[in-house]
DNA sequence: TTAGGCATGTAAGGCGTTACATGATTAA
DNA sequence: TTAATCATGTAACGCCTTACATGCCTAA
């Protein structure tokens, strides 16, 4: 899914600035998927270009260069192209993880830079779980929940893996050295 | 992991042809990334100019073009190369899902776009989980085994998960209607 | 007063896909 | 003979990240 589409997916539930709306992608919706700013803000300007949102400045100043809080709105326009654009989407998945890739290779590698690299893995895993778990599932949507739910029961599946057979690794990895 | 990278690990195994190393991406290594011939012949090629790895021509014509069958064979500077990059890998993995994404704005759709979505995932899942169940787990290195383990026990639990809340889903999304 | 968060934006570059272009070999 | 598979490559474009550039506001 487009950056574009997905801000105006989040645009759907209320109106947001640039900054909010990068805050919300990569803290509430962090299992989605990221944006940094140099997405971000020409993706907006793009749909604004296109008439899919608009805009009202919020600080008086710099209306000119383009600066100061601006605050965006989805159109009308803007709902019917979402729909639209989300109605495409398949369950295709885009497959590329580093950290399977390196274990993948692990015989290039020590048997402790292994165990660090799943030691790592288990505790960003275990933070993304914590993550999760304090999100309010309360005043969110059925499809919202069913997100979370999904990606929690993928980590707590990685994270038994991880602590049963990633410690058996180790101590393989140990013998063929 | 770059795909250049990528390369020289696969290329450490055995010798390839472009050809050869695109199919076993896309085939046997599909839980770990893919890969197009249109990133993986220039891929080659930058590692060739690098003295990464060194091509023998196999057909005869076409030598002066660049066309006609190669086989690439890595060298010791590409082997080197390889360990240097390896140990730079960490634990930290970039999330993109469209089918999460999708779901997270489900409201959006029809319960039956919503339903098809997760049939078409779960069968998705099945297959590739037949794909893995397939791999050989003789000849392959302990940290290949890992993978294919780790990735299956990913699939196992994603089918269960959408066999069971993906069913209640459904319901749920038809009463919002 | 200074560090951190709020706020918007551009430029360069990385890494990939899709589509196109060409041609050889092999099995039905 | 024809379709599929083998085989290599380029060009255009898409979508993103990192780094840079600027400046405000607020709380310790």
């Amino acid at each position: 899914m487009k950056l574009d589409i997905f801000c105006l997916g989040i645009l759907l539930e209320r109106n947001y600035s640039g900054y909010e709306i990068h805050k919300v992608i990569n803290t509430t919706l962090a299992h989605l998927r990221q944006a940094s700013f140099g997405a971000l803000y020409p993706a907006l300007n793009r749909l604004q270009a296109k008439e899919f949102i608009s805009s009202e400045a919020i600080t008086e100043d710099h209306l000119n260069d383009g600066l100061g809080k601006k605050v965006f709105a989805i159109t009308d326009k803007g709902r019917a192209h979402f729909k639209a654009e989300i109605k495409k989407i398949t369950a295709a998945e885009v497959v590329n993880s580093d950290f399977l890739s390196a274990l993948h290779f692990s015989n290039n590698l020590t048997p402790i830079e292994v165990s660090t690299l799943v030691d790592e893995r288990l505790a960003d895993l275990q933070k993304e779980q914590r993550r999760l778990l304090r999100l309010p599932t309360k005043e969110v949507s059925e499809g919202q929940r069913f997100a979370i739910r999904y990606t929690l029961s993928q980590i707590s599946a990685a994270v038994t893996f991880l602590k049963g057979e990633g410690r058996a690794i180790q101590t393989l990895m140990s013998k063929q050295h």
